[in-house]
DNA sequence: CATTTGAATACTGTATACAGTATACATTAA
DNA sequence: TTAATGTATACTGTATACAGTATTCAAATG
């Protein structure tokens, strides 16, 4: 019998609003000042509270929300410092990935990833989402490939807490080609295969990407 | 009006239940085996099953349990493979925090360091769980004098993850002081500033007790 | 006796009802 | 007019009710 689950991991409301949350986020629907409440968003959608107030809950424990007051959530505002902060840990995992293939890569490793970056680094149009999307792609594809659950779970988290955050860059102001244009050199420190020198390469890489963020948002 | 806030931050009953599960499984009330049904521990500690529900599915995000059979949770299983991959997040996180305080670190926090690790060290008995939490009270000593808020959610995590596992191992079949007087030598190469020096030596420590983990576990 | 079918059970997901509390607003007293 | 106090409102946290579905077990059928 050949047949497998209809519904590999059943859907639920909460999941849904989950995801449109993230997408009203983005599309910046919700501001900074909006307070999310319960009752409201669940009117809207025309469902209950319940599966919205999972959904809240879980955003805010992935710090993408915080408590507001009495329980009521909002956007979390990051500030320069967190900024740094959170470029931080993202060398600190994506360094460690870094390492971890510098040690341990096959060929077809390399090969992926080379092929990642041509895709990826070829952009269809000049908006900061699509660069935004092409970075991570190619970031998540060096840590998926690190073959390390952990790792792979704190990647998407700290980048679940960026993607809230980056669009405040405007395109016009930065040249973000110039950041995209450095990803074959991390796989080649990669396959040259001297961890010390791999994870420093992406630590650089990293901090890079950050001041260059900083250059968007202040010239904003 | 010297009068503070009574009530810090609102205690939900959802908390107490994270809280007692946590201390259930640390204490092998909940097994492996063990499926855990809302409403059994609703009724057991006499409340409804929606704060039940929240404290599982905060455990099943952070990794503590996982998803059973149609949205029931139960103890998340880990294999080797993962103890490996987890101690492998470890170095991440605890590495870059010593890179950090290498670089930019106070006589104060030399001084913190040194006093907790004294501290600490000094059991005053010899179980697997103070063991554990003095050797994690040291580790969180470095990782939040780095200051940085994401860096210490990872730790935090891990060490969630780790503390319903590593009770297996016995405390007879081990020499865990072996790991423990460790820890001096890992202020001094902070005190150095050489921040390649002081991940790398942060990672063999890490290694090191993954090491002491694999035998404890395999001698039982 | 083995296999299929149907009904009871068990449990989750969602909706709703209820209680408690903080906030805002109005009303009253100085 | 301002400060204090009472009251209505708004919103969360918790309980409960209900619906749907997978699982189990028993009965029926070959």
């Amino acid at each position: 019998m050949p047949f497998k689950s209809i519904q590999p991991d059943r859907r639920r409301l909460a999941d849904e609003v989950y995801d449109e949350l993230i997408e009203a986020i983005i599309n910046r629907d919700i501001g900074l000042e909006d307070i999310l409440v319960q009752e409201k968003l669940a009117s809207e959608m025309k469902i209950s509270r319940t599966p919205v107030r999972e959904a809240l809950m879980r955003l805010a424990q992935e710090g993408v929300l915080e408590v507001s007051n009495r329980g009521s959530f909002k956007l979390y505002r990051m500030g320069d410092g967190e900024v740094k902060e959170l470029y931080q840990s993202r060398a600190a995992v994506e360094g460690q990935c870094a390492r971890i293939l510098a040690v341990r890569h096959t060929a077809e490793d390399i090969s992926i990833l080379r092929r990642t970056v041509e895709r990826e680094e070829n952009l269809t149009d000049q908006t900061v989402r699509t660069y935004f999307e092409a970075n991570r792609n190619i970031h998540r594809t060096f840590v998926e490939l690190a073959q390390n659950r952990f790792l792979l779970d704190m990647f998407n988290m700290i980048w679940g807490k960026a993607q809230v955050f980056p669009l405040f860059a405007k395109i016009e102001q930065i040249d973000l080609s110039q950041s995209l244009g450095d990803h074959m050199r991390l796989v080649d420190v990669i396959e040259r295969g001297d961890r010390i020198e791999a994870l420093e390469t992406f630590t650089n890489h990293i901090q890079d990407g950050f001041d260059l963020q900083m250059q968007g948002i202040h010239a904003s």
